[in-house]
DNA sequence: CCTCCATATCGTATTTTTGGAATATAGTGT
DNA sequence: ACACTATATTCCAAAAATACGATATGGAGG
């Protein structure tokens, strides 16, 4: 049940739908994702943990940066399930197309320092 | 977005959850579910709508009852897989079995008036 | 019309969630 | 060791969710 209610919860918010949705498309670090969503860095993060608490996400370090990435879904039905179904679903909201337009310029190199 | 995020968080609460696996074994009244649940009938009556307006539950009246029941799937995508996956997910945790075990005893007969 | 009963809604206290600024941590390069 | 940078964590305020008692609604029966 508990896990259930993590996944459940975990989805139950726009900001980190839309970061699922773009994880969908490619590996983001923090501050790509805190900039895509115009969000501060540390609410961004506390997403990101949310997320990774339910299954839904990984990560692996690069240098500085900390790349996020989808989870392989073995973590539990719930979400190996949800995150099936998210692949489809929501392809034709109108934030998510907008977001997926802009995805292509956002970019590390011109968020972060250099 | 918002239709998804409805469900979702229809199904982010506990106390909704074990509603919708026991509306799985039987129909109830609100009285059988406030019982069911250890609340109070208003707090009962409010988790019912939320899970109505996410299109996962149901309602219709007899007399002074109020029957809700599994809404048919037809309202959202999400709704419907959801509901799908929850027929099979959670039969093996120890609240959902605590209750199914003791639905047989609560009936409305015992609960309500007469 | 009046009463009774099951349910819905309102008002309100409590808890949880969310968001940002400030601070801490950890990796990189000098 | 020091400075710099990306990210995580902490602290705190605002917003939302949850729970309950009290009240309102609406159907049933006298």
């Amino acid at each position: 049940m508990r896990t259930f209610l993590k996944v459940m919860k975990a989805l139950s918010d726009p900001s980190r739908v839309k970061i699922m949705k773009m994880l969908q498309k490619r590996v983001m670090c923090v501050c790509e994702i805190k900039e895509a969503l115009g969000m501060a860095q540390s609410t961004a993060s506390k997403h990101l943990k949310i997320l990774e608490n339910a299954g839904l996400i990984t990560f692996y370090k690069e240098g500085l940066w900390v790349n996020y990435t989808l989870a392989d879904g073995i973590s539990s039905p719930y979400a190996a399930s949800l995150m099936g179904n998210l692949k489809h679903w929501l392809n034709d909201d109108p934030e998510i197309m907008a977001l997926s337009k802009r995805l292509p310029n956002i970019r590390r190199e011109d968020i972060c320092g250099v």
